[in-house]
DNA sequence: AAATCATTATAAAATAATCCATTAATCTAG
DNA sequence: CTAGATTAATGGATTATTTTATAATGATTT
């Protein structure tokens, strides 16, 4: 049997990682994937929910599309958000878990 | 039934887990964490692994005491870092899978 | 269709934070 | 005291973040 653990081995892996992390790693930006979550929602709605000003949001936004986090449709004037993968936020429920001590399971 | 997704909703909690976040978010302290993973590793072993200057680990190392993701123990003339929550160590198997596209259970 | 409003994105400037190299300081075994 | 191991402190370069201002685009109004 080997380590109980399945860590990162790669280097190349772990730099990959370490990006993805980053684009998350940041207070607004995590905010905005809690407030989209699995739904869509266009940018006054995250602007509203969030709150700081459209420009700031926007260039939060415009990194979680660049790192391949959020994904976007356009409606007319709008432009909507959404996550790409659903596996982000199940990671985000265990960062809950592991980094604010909330227990699995307890609904909002 | 609610949403089928725990996320963060307290934003007292976003800032705890951004904080931590933003401290593994970086390709040398991911890779420290990799490399001391389930076991206790001294300051000069980590730094034969992961491969920059003592100081520069030493550094890393500070900033993963600080936020609480590391532990130590001083014997003697060493210092012993280890993860202090197991459950990190499942985060960091969890985001290879997601951000590495590694399926799950692939051993070392 | 021109003017205007609402929505989103981009650019530039200012500020803040991070990172790494160097050097100094601590600590402890021998 | 000396050497080895580690942490702390400093400086400068780089990168992130925020703010302000402006542009682009589609919808509404007149």
């Amino acid at each position: 049997m080997e380590a109980s653990f399945n860590l990162i081995e790669k280097q190349e892996h772990i730099e990959l990682a370490a990006r993805a992390l980053k684009a998350i790693a940041h207070p607004l930006r995590l905010k905005i994937l809690c407030v989209v979550g699995d739904q869509e929602a266009c940018v006054q709605e995250i602007v509203d929910a969030v709150g700081t000003s459209q420009s700031n949001i926007s260039q939060h936004l415009a990194i979680l599309r660049e790192k391949g986090v959020l994904l976007t449709r356009k409606d007319a004037n709008r432009v909507y958000y959404r996550v790409g993968d659903a596996r982000t936020l199940q990671l985000i429920g265990m960062m809950r878990e592991v980094f604010c001590g909330v227990p699995q399971g307890s609904g909002h």
